[in-house]
DNA sequence: CAGAGCTGTCATCAG
DNA sequence: GGCTGATGACAGCTC
């Protein structure tokens, strides 16, 4: 990460340098950089080594929150936290003279960067003397107005949407930038020797600024006025004129394209005498002399990046640009995808091949840090528009586009293919991934295999470490704006290991379908790694499903409904992801069910305990009260026996047990009744009695 | 080899 | 009407 780093962190500037977007650079225009700058986190999630601008002292930056005052106002560099202006920040012309005089393409990577390129290099002077004064008011402690709207203001960036999470501006403020914009692009027509005479403003001191700043603004307007009439197309928003079926090139030959590119930067800066970059030719289109010769008038200026380089694209095109010169073409975008990818490819063994048949060997002056970095770096960086950018699933689909070309682009001999380096953002770690050797064997593989290949970018959480249900950001990675953050930045831990053989993917996938044989099937030709999967991840990952079989299950049935609408699915595929969400379902449902069922059966194991042990009990007492009640009874009999052997009849003889009994009347009194008299009633009951006191005991 | 236990799947019903 | 949970029945696998 190294490279990434600040390229004059002591200064503290806002400007950073970067190979990626040095290299990235040659083929992309401004508003792909702030593009890609825009998909860069905030420095504090990246750590110390990759901070994105600034040094140590002033991590980052924010623009001045003031409104614009007349057009472009001024702006200056103020630390995110208190609006203060930075006291570190050198002037923006100093750094801006830094970048010239080292030689090094600048790429302009902030918003406060961006435009002062911009407008240096379209000529502006309002904009330029803006920002230079502002610099010159940052370096000598003013405080000017700020810049207003410059991530929708980027030129050609057509209103980036992922601009606003990013921007400090306020809403209202950057809903002005596309007019201020229109007005600068309109005044982009390549007036070189305005921009020599603002290159050479950036050198004056503060106490210069204003001078040259109302001088600036003189001419410019004058050139504004003389190329009113030249530039109609220029004076609609860049957005617009994105959308009109002129060729991009071909605006660039009628001088018509406004928009400024890192060539355009390029040849701003080539144009100083001191320039070391002076005389690098930009492809084997010809340049014009006026490449060397100052950019003499708009048309040249234009016209030779429109030969060299097309103006205004995005990564997607740089990508897919087959040679030097981008297309907006998507015919010729998508005629030759192999070699465009190859080509993106091919620095990694050849730098120097960067561009098939340019020489841009010279393009770069790279120091020793900038060499360190690897292409593959490049490429993993680069990476992370491509998936962005690149909807394989969608161009799957289309004719002409073979995903297996696509991954084949990616692959080199050492080093993970390219599908699969998007897996980290962790640059180093790169060359970790090793299985895109696998990728290599899809040369045999099916049809079908083919057709899904493109999707092994989104399915590594099948059969792998699945990411959180809650996150599925890559639901829809193309409207979610946390999506670039979240995958460019956090590792997802992709398998790629797992590769059926042709044979197996055929079974499976001719199986799948039947669940009641697949399980014996699928033991037949697993090997023992993919034994560890379940049938349904071994179903979803010989269909290329991009998703786990636990996101399918565990999602909520809205996300579920929303993946199955987004995603291109063939109709196995959103049959295979419903039998798997219904059987998961249906197996999370089993197990609760036999779970229940065992609980209740152990429930009713402890009933019986307790009951039974109750029962005992209850036996225990009713024993005692047997007991108790014989010993009544007992005692009853003696005391029975002890009262007749102490009765006596009228003449002193003992009385006869038997023929008499003893009869407890109501009022308590207790009588002597022959046996006899005692009524039926009271018979029965004494017998009943007896005969329960026989059978107790 | 038979059987118990476990697990997955399907069909069905109810909420 | 679709989704989900529950449950019985069945089959396959392991020990």
């Amino acid at each position: 990460m190294k490279y990434l780093k600040p390229w004059w962190s002591d200064s503290g500037s806002l400007l950073h340098l970067t190979i990626l977007l040095s290299l990235a650079g040659l083929r992309l225009d401004l508003d792909l950089d702030l593009d890609l700058y825009l998909l860069l986190p905030p420095p504090t999630l990246l750590g110390d080594e990759l901070l994105l601008s600034g040094g140590p002292a002033s991590p980052a930056y924010a623009l001045s929150p003031f409104p614009a005052s007349g057009g472009w106002g001024r702006a200056e560099l103020l630390h995110p936290k208190g609006r203060e202006r930075d006291p570190v920040a050198p002037p923006v012309g100093q750094l801006l003279r830094e970048v010239r005089a080292l030689g090094v393409p600048f790429i302009p990577c902030t918003r406060v960067d961006a435009w002062l390129v911009h407008s240096v290099a379209a000529g502006d002077a309002d904009g330029a003397h803006a920002l230079l004064g502002a610099a010159a008011a940052s370096s000598a402690g003013g405080v000017g107005a700020g810049v207003n709207g410059v991530s929708q203001a980027a030129p050609g960036s057509g209103g980036n949407p992922r601009a606003a999470p990013s921007s400090p501006l306020a809403a209202g403020e950057e809903e002005k930038a596309p007019a201020e914009l229109t007005a600068q692009v309109s005044d982009a027509g390549g007036h070189a020797s305005e921009e020599n005479e603002v290159l050479r403003a950036v050198d004056h001191s503060s106490q210069h600024e204003e001078n040259e700043q109302r001088a600036s603004t003189q001419r410019e307007k004058s050139l504004q006025q003389k190329n009113e009439d030249e530039n109609k197309v220029a004076d609609k928003p860049v957005w617009e004129a994105e959308k009109t079926s002129e060729p991009r090139n071909e605006r660039h030959r009628n001088g018509t394209d406004t928009s400024f590119s890192l060539e355009d930067l390029f040849q701003l800066l080539s144009s100083q005498p001191e320039n070391p970059l002076e005389g690098i030719s930009l492809g084997d289109s010809p340049l014009p002399e006026s490449t060397n010769d100052g950019m003499n008038s708009s048309t040249h200026c234009n016209a030779n990046f429109s030969q060299a380089v097309s103006h205004d694209v995005n990564l997607h095109e740089a990508m897919l640009c087959p040679d030097n010169t981008f297309r907006r073409d998507p015919v010729a975008r998508t005629s030759q995808p192999q070699e465009l990818f190859l080509q993106l490819n091919s620095p990694l063994t050849n730098p120097e091949q960067t561009l098939s048949g340019t020489n841009l060997t010279g393009f770069l002056p790279f120091d020793n840090q900038m060499r360190d970095l690897t292409n593959q770096d490049l490429l993993y960086d680069l990476d992370i528009n491509i998936f962005d950018e690149i909807n394989l699933m969608s161009l799957a689909t289309e004719g002409g586009f073979d995903p297996m070309e696509v991954s084949q682009l990616f692959e080199e001999p050492d080093s993970d293919s390219g599908l699969s380096i998007n897996s980290s953002h962790n640059s180093t770690s790169v060359t970790k991934y090793n299985s895109s050797r696998s990728v290599c064997e899809g040369a045999s593989r099916s049809r079908s295999d083919l057709e899904s290949l493109s999707h092994r970018d989104l399915q590594g959480a099948v059969g792998g470490c699945y990411p959180e249900p809650t996150k599925l950001c890559h639901m829809d990675h193309r409207s979610d704006t946390h999506f670039h953050g979240k995958f460019a930045f956090q590792p997802i831990l992709h398998n790629h290991t797992y590769h059926l053989q042709p044979s197996a993917l055929e079974s499976t996938y001719e199986s799948f379908s039947w669940p009641g044989k697949s399980q014996k099937i699928r033991h037949g030709y697993l090997n023992d790694t993919d034994r560890n999967l379940s049938r349904d991840e071994q179903h979803a990952k010989a269909l290329h499903i991009p998703f786990s079989v636990d996101e399918i299950v565990q999602m909520p049935v809205d996300s579920f409904n929303s993946m199955l609408s987004r995603y291109y699915l063939t109709d196995f595929q959103v049959s295979l992801i419903r039998d798997i969400r219904r059987r998961g379902k249906n197996k999370v449902a089993v197990q609760n069910c036999r779970r229940r069922k065992l609980d209740v059966i152990l429930n009713l194991e402890d009933d019986v305990c307790n009951l039974q042990a109750k029962k005992e009990t209850l036996k225990r007492e009713r024993s005692q009260c047997h007991k108790a009640i014989n010993i009544m009874k007992q005692k009853l009999r003696d005391l029975y026996h002890d009262v007749f052997n102490r009765l006596r009849d009228e003449e002193g003889r003992p009385v006869n047990p038997n023929q008499y009994a003893l009869q407890c009347s109501r009022d308590g009194s207790v009588l002597i009744v022959p046996k006899e008299l005692v009524t039926p009633g009271q018979k029965n009951e004494n017998q009943k009695g007896k005969r329960k006191s026989e059978r107790r005991n």
